[in-house]
DNA sequence: ATTACACTTCGACAGTAGACGAAGTGACGG
DNA sequence: CCGTCACTTCGTCTACTGTCGAAGTGTAAT
């Protein structure tokens, strides 16, 4: 119960669901991520965390930089059979799509001109 | 993305989920909940009017009496989905055992008797 | 070492959500 | 009708959650 509840809780939230379908088909760097939803590093780093205590996503830390994608078959099997239920569930929705698109642009970017969002 | 909320909302609390599961095998009555959860009717109704609207359960009303099940095969598809889901991945919870075994002692109890939870 | 950088943690705040008791609603029995 | 019963809605309280800016942490380049 206490895994199922830490997934559902972390589905919970449309800025944490964004996020996380964020990373669904390449690895993003943190400051990609608040790129994309737009909001401040301290949030989105919770939210991140959120996702990746409940086991849905990875986590790989290079230098500076922290980078998250969708958790794969070797991590968790609840929190993959979730995965496939919420991946099946929006891959149609039309903020999802957005976001997608926003993202193809974002990488398309340097990771030094992205980490704009954290100068003052 | 609204739909979807919605349930991962409804399943995001602990409450909710064992009145969800309380459901799965038999109909029951709402004061029947109610002495599986050990809540107020305020709260166990409210919690159970959340879970209607996500489609998660079917009701029905016959006369002072309201029944919820489980929503079935006719019902919202994604619901139906999410609810295999959560059905799999509970099915050995002991939380939802223990719940499952009062559910058995309830049953056979009269729906008048049960009642007595309103009854100052 | 010092500085800059990418990120995390802390502290504060507003909004939300779960809990209850009390009052309201609609159905049935007398 | 009128009261009772099963349930819902309302009002209130408390606890949690999402958000941000500021301060802290660890890494890398100078």
């Amino acid at each position: 119960m206490r895994g199922f509840l830490s997934i559902t809780k972390a589905l919970s939230d449309e800025s944490r669901v964004r996020a996380l379908l964020a990373v669904k088909d390449h690895e993003l760097c943190l400051c990609q991520v608040i790129e994309v939803l737009g909001l401040s590093p301290a949030t989105v780093s919770k939210h991140m965390n959120i996702l990746y205590q409940a086991g849905l996503v990875h986590r790989r830390k290079d230098g500076k930089w922290h980078f998250y994608r969708l958790a794969g078959e070797k991590d968790d099997s609840s929190a993959r059979r979730a995965l496939d239920w919420v991946l099946d569930e929006l891959k149609k929705d039309p903020t999802i799509r957005e976001d997608s698109r926003r993202i193809r642009e974002v990488r398309r970017q340097d990771l030094e001109e992205l980490s704009a969002c954290y100068r003052t």
